[in-house]
Parts: structure tokens; C-alpha cells; sequence
DNA sequence: CTTATACTTTACGTTTAACGTTAATTTTAA
DNA sequence: TTAAAATTAACGTTAAACGTAAAGTATAAG
């Protein structure tokens, strides 16, 4: 599925924005937002000239992309290069990369246990609606006493308790 | 923690809207948007005359919350709702709420696997960073052929392929 | 040279549900 | 008689990450 446009590809391997937008399927503008929150280098262009790109910078927008899909916000992303630039040795940059991926790490830790919790529920739910003589109608109600799945519903126990 | 205004509790087990929306861990004005929405039923209450409400009512606006908690939208838990009073036999509500907890369920251990790989990566990443000989400077670039991690790298497979 | 794309900047618009927040008036409880 | 609480109505918020339009410029292939 090569583009119609072949001049698209200036060189090997360089490319304009489009063509670059398009191997990272993002749109042109998505490329143009990050070049100005300092995500992607801006390149010296004289009076209304284009913008070209290498391989590198798919590899660097990919890069971006893959950060962000992790869950780090643009801003962050921004910083953890921010970072890099200013400081040459990069450990900077490798220290907030590192407080980033342990603070990711642990979030989805965390949601791991709750998306368990909440599979056991909605199991539960689909199970008790399964039993056709459950009185659905009813539910909750009167009938929660001689209720077979009382010992497991939480709407029982909030009207048992005091 | 009992309220101030003592006169708030009307009668026993009754309350007025700010002493229900407490009970439920919503403000007043939720619990009207809710009574807009058809989620709450709307009283007979004439000439600017105030709302009541029972336990009843309270475990009902619970449940509201548990399913919105689950992930149903505020017009999913309406239209539940509506098949509830549409149908006396409460089998077609029934039969909705089947309906919606499976597809919570499916989707919900679809995000399960998902969250998963994300877990893994992260902790791929933190492994790398934690590995202070990497460079973390060139990464990706020119060391990725000698990397000790290309053989499980996004962006070395990608580099190579083609 | 022409024409068809593609690219340029600027800047306002969009999305989105689920309420938040006044404001001005009325009801209720003690 | 107050002070707290409730009433309706209607506009405001959130908020990142772009979408989209306008009007002009650049480029590549033929």
C-alpha cells in the first residue's frame, strides 16, 4: 500500500510530515501539536519551507506515542525530555523515566486487583440473574431475606446492619 | 457524626433530599439530575413542597450508583429502568440487565488481559532502567545491536524488520 | 509550465457526561 | 423568629488532545 503521491519521499528515508503522520498513524497535526510542547525537535526551516524527517524520528515519535499509551500525559513526557536535553549524561532523564515506569507500574497493580474484584462481581450478577425464580422484580426487597445469594449481596447487609 | 439540624429526619426513616444524598455519598443536586433523568421517581408534591424519602428509596438510589460504579451509563441505568415499569413482569428489565452485566463482564476481562501486558512491559522497562550499565542516553540508537534487551525491544524489532 | 497534492500558519471549535454553582425565593423545625 | 434546608432555573465547568477551517505557499511529476 504504497501513496499514490511517490514525490512524498523525498529521499530514502526522508520523509515529510504526512508521510511521517502516517507511519505513526497519527494525523500531520498531531506531529505539529508535539513539535510545539517540545516532544519533536524543531528544525530550522527558512521562510515557509517543510519540515523533513528521518527514520530516527519515526523511532523517536513512536517512542512518544508508546509513553503515551502507557499512560503518561503529554506534559510528562515533555519533562522526561526536557530533562534529557539538560542534562548530558541522561541520568536525569533515566532517574524520572525510572519514577515514572515504577508510579505506572504500581497504578496498574493496583488496578489489576480492582478489575478482579469487579470481574467477581459482575459474575455474580450475570449468576444471580441466570436463576430464572430469582424475583428479579423484587430484587431488592422483601424477598432479600429467604434470598439463596444474601450471604454474598452487599444491599442486604446495608439493610441488615444497625 | 449525627447532623446538626436534628429536625432533618422528619420521621423515622424519613429523610429530605440533603439527608438522603449524605446517606448515599451524593450531593442534593445529584439526586435531582437523577429525579430529571427518570432514575428516581418523581413524587406528587404540590406548590413548592418538599421531597421525602424512605430507606426504600435510599437502597434504591444505591443501586443507581452501584450500576453507574459498574461502568452503565446514566441513560443505560434509565433505560433499564424504563423496561421495568414498561413491563410488569419484569422479565424484559430482567433480561436488559442480563444483557448489560455480560457485556460489563466481557469487556471487563478483555481490560483484564490488557492490563496484564501493560504490567509486563512496565516491568521490562523498569528492569532495563534498573540496569544502570544500559545507555540509557542512546536508547534507541546506535547500541540497540549490542542491547542486552533487543531480542524483547518494540523499537529494535521494528528497526530491523523491512 | 501546469496541475494535483501536500504543506504552511493561525486560531477558534470540539468532545463529554455528569453534575457544580450561583441566585433569588420559599419551607420547615425548634 | 430565625436559621438551616429546600425550591426552581439556568448558565458554567472540566480538560487534554487534537479537529477543522481558511487562505496562502511549496513541491513533484509530467
Amino acid at each position: 500500500m504504497k501513496p499514490m503521491h511517490k514525490g512524498e519521499v523525498v529521499e530514502t528515508n526522508t520523509y515529510r510530515i504526512g508521510e511521517l503522520a502516517r507511519k505513526a498513524n497519527v494525523t500531520a497535526r498531531t506531529v505539529r501539536y508535539y513539535e510545539s510542547l517540545g516532544l519533536l525537535k524543531t528544525q530550522d526551516r527558512k521562510d515557509g519551507s517543510q519540515r523533513y524527517y528521518t527514520d530516527e524520528d519515526l523511532v523517536y515519535l513512536n517512542r512518544i506515542i508508546q509513553l503515551k499509551n502507557y499512560g503518561l500525559s503529554l506534559d510528562e513526557i515533555a519533562e522526561i525530555i526536557r530533562l534529557g536535553n539538560e542534562d548530558s549524561t541522561g541520568q536525569k532523564r533515566r532517574l524520572e523515566l525510572l519514577k515514572q515506569y515504577r508510579r505506572l507500574l504500581s497504578k496498574e497493580l493496583q488496578h489489576l486487583k480492582a478489575v478482579k474484584e469487579l470481574i467477581t462481581d459482575l459474575a455474580w450478577h450475570v449468576e444471580q440473574l441466570e436463576s430464572v425464580d430469582h424475583d428479579f422484580q423484587q430484587c431488592p426487597g422483601n424477598a432479600c431475606p429467604k434470598c439463596e445469594f444474601k450471604s454474598r449481596c452487599e444491599f442486604y447487609k446495608q439493610a441488615t446492619k444497625e
